[in-house]
DNA sequence: CACCGTATGTGCGATAACGAACATACACAC
DNA sequence: GTGTGTATGTTCGTTATCGCACATACGGTG
C-alpha cells in the first residue's frame, strides 16, 4: 500500500461551499502547535477556534487530585473549541495538543459571526459537534467495561486516523495520561503488542506494524465512533 | 382530557420568550412516561423531541454483549433528544425512562422548525446541549477514577435533582444497569451509605434521608456539572 | 395464609489495575 | 567516551471489582 498523502487541509474547512470559504479564508491563520501546548485551560477564556491539519489535540480532563482523562480527540477531522459557538464561551476541560503538527486557526469572533449567520457552515459544525458528542459517550462506555488492552488499542487507532503516517510520537508516560492510567500499566499493554508484534516502541516513538491486527483487538467502541463519523460528516475532502 | 403535568414546567419551555412559547405551545403534547419506557433505540427513528416535567429520562448505550453504561441523564431540566436538531436524526444511544412521571413532547418537524429560525430557542437549545455534553465528559472521568461508592452518590444526586421529593422509585439492579456495575456491588454500596444512615432501602424505593451527607461523600464530579449546568442555563425558572 | 417471584444480602475465589520501589537502557551533552 | 536525565521494564503486595452461587426476605396473588 502507497503512503498516505499527507493530509493539507482540515476536513470541515475542505466540506465548507465556495462562498463560505471565500468569506472565511481571509482570515484564516496556519499555526504551529507544539507538543504539550494547552490551547485553552478548564474554564478560562478561548480567543480562537483551531482547525487541526496534521496536528492532534486531546481534551482532556484534568481533576483537583492531578488525575485526569482524555474525553475526545481531534485531529483533521475536526474542530476545537466548540464552546464558542455552543454560547458557553468556555468548558470545564482542557485543550492539549497531542501530536505536534500544524492547525488553522480562526478569531472568537469570526467563527461566531459565521456560526450565526445559520448557513452551511452553522449546520456543519453541530453535525460535527453531534460526532463529538458520540466520541466522548464512547469513551465514557470504554472507560467502563474495557481493558486497558483494548483502550490501549482504541487510543493507538484514533491517533493513527489522524495521522498521516505509521509512527506516533508519544511517550508511555502521556499515553497514561490520555488514558488516565498508570505509566506501568501503559507499559505492560504495549509490551503485550509488541511481543505480537504489532507495534514497535522506543523512547517516545510508537510504530504501527500491523494496523488490522490492532483493528481485530480493539474493542466495538472503535468503530461506533468511525462509523458514526462517517456517517455525520460524509462529504469529507480528501488532500 | 389529557393529562395535567403535576410539575408546572420544564425548564428550557419555561425559558423561551412570550413570542416562541406563544408559537410553540399550540403543538406540545403531555405524555405520560412509564418506568423503563425506550424513547428511541440505539440507531433508531426520533419521531419527537422530549421535554421532561416529572420523568427523569436515562441515556444509555448498551453494548454487543449486554453491558450497559448511562452515558447521561435528563429531566425537567433539558430535552430529549437533540440529534434531531444537531442535525443527526440518530444516536447510537438508547433513551429509557428511568423514573415514571410527565413529559411534553413536540414532534421531530416542529422543533426543526423552530431551531431553524436561528432565534433565541436554538441558542437556548445549544447551550443545554453544551451542558449535556459536560454531563457525558464528567460520567467518562468518573467511570475511570471514582469508586462506586462515590458513583452511587453521584447518581442518586443527580437523579434527587430531577425529583421533586427525595425518594427514588428504583431496583439496585436497574441501578447496576445505569451505572454498568454489577448488582452484588449497588448492594453492597447501598449497605454502607444505609448503615450510616444517609438512605433507607426497601424493595425499589430509595428515601434520601441526609442529602448533605451524600454531597459530602460524592466526587466533585457532581458539582462541576451542576455548576456548568446553572452557567449555562441560568434562567431556570422554578417550579 | 401459603405460595412464589422478585429484590436484596452474603460469601467465596479470580482478576485487573493500583501504588510504590527499583532496575535497566537509550539519547544526548560535554 | 563518560555522565546524566529520561524512558522503559520489572517486581510485589494491596485493593476494588468481578463472576458465580446461593441465602434470605418481602409483598402481592390465589
Amino acid at each position: 500500500m502507497p503512503p498516505q498523502p499527507i493530509q493539507s487541509s482540515n476536513g470541515l474547512l475542505a466540506s465548507m461551499p465556495t462562498a463560505e470559504w471565500t468569506r472565511l479564508a481571509p482570515h484564516l491563520e496556519v499555526v504551529d502547535l507544539p507538543l504539550g501546548k494547552v490551547l485553552y485551560e478548564s474554564g478560562g477564556p478561548m480567543s480562537h477556534v483551531y482547525f487541526p491539519t496534521t496536528a492532534i489535540v486531546s481534551l482532556l480532563y484534568v481533576m483537583e487530585d492531578g488525575a485526569s482523562a482524555e474525553i475526545a480527540v481531534v485531529g483533521h477531522e475536526g474542530v476545537v473549541g466548540i464552546a464558542l459557538f455552543m454560547g458557553g464561551e468556555t468548558t470545564p476541560s482542557r485543550a492539549v495538543v497531542q501530536s505536534a503538527g500544524q492547525s488553522y486557526r480562526l478569531s472568537a469572533s469570526r467563527i461566531k459571526d459565521e456560526f450565526n449567520r445559520s448557513g452551511p457552515v452553522m449546520h456543519l459544525l453541530l453535525r460535527y459537534t453531534q460526532a463529538l458528542i458520540t466520541q466522548m459517550a464512547q469513551t465514557a462506555v470504554c472507560n467502563r467495561h474495557h481493558s486497558l488492552d483494548q483502550q490501549l488499542c482504541r487510543w493507538l487507532l484514533l491517533s493513527l486516523d489522524r495521522l498521516s503516517g505509521d509512527e506516533l510520537v508519544m511517550t508511555q508516560e502521556l499515553i497514561a495520561n490520555m488514558l488516565g492510567v498508570r505509566r506501568e500499566g501503559v507499559t505492560e499493554a504495549a509490551l503485550r503488542l509488541q511481543r505480537l508484534g504489532f507495534i514497535r516502541y522506543a523512547r517516545g516513538h510508537i510504530t504501527v506494524l500491523d494496523r488490522q491486527a490492532l483493528e481485530d483487538r480493539v474493542c466495538e467502541c472503535y468503530s461506533v465512533v468511525k462509523k458514526e463519523y462517517d456517517r455525520l460528516l460524509p462529504d469529507r475532502i480528501a488532500a
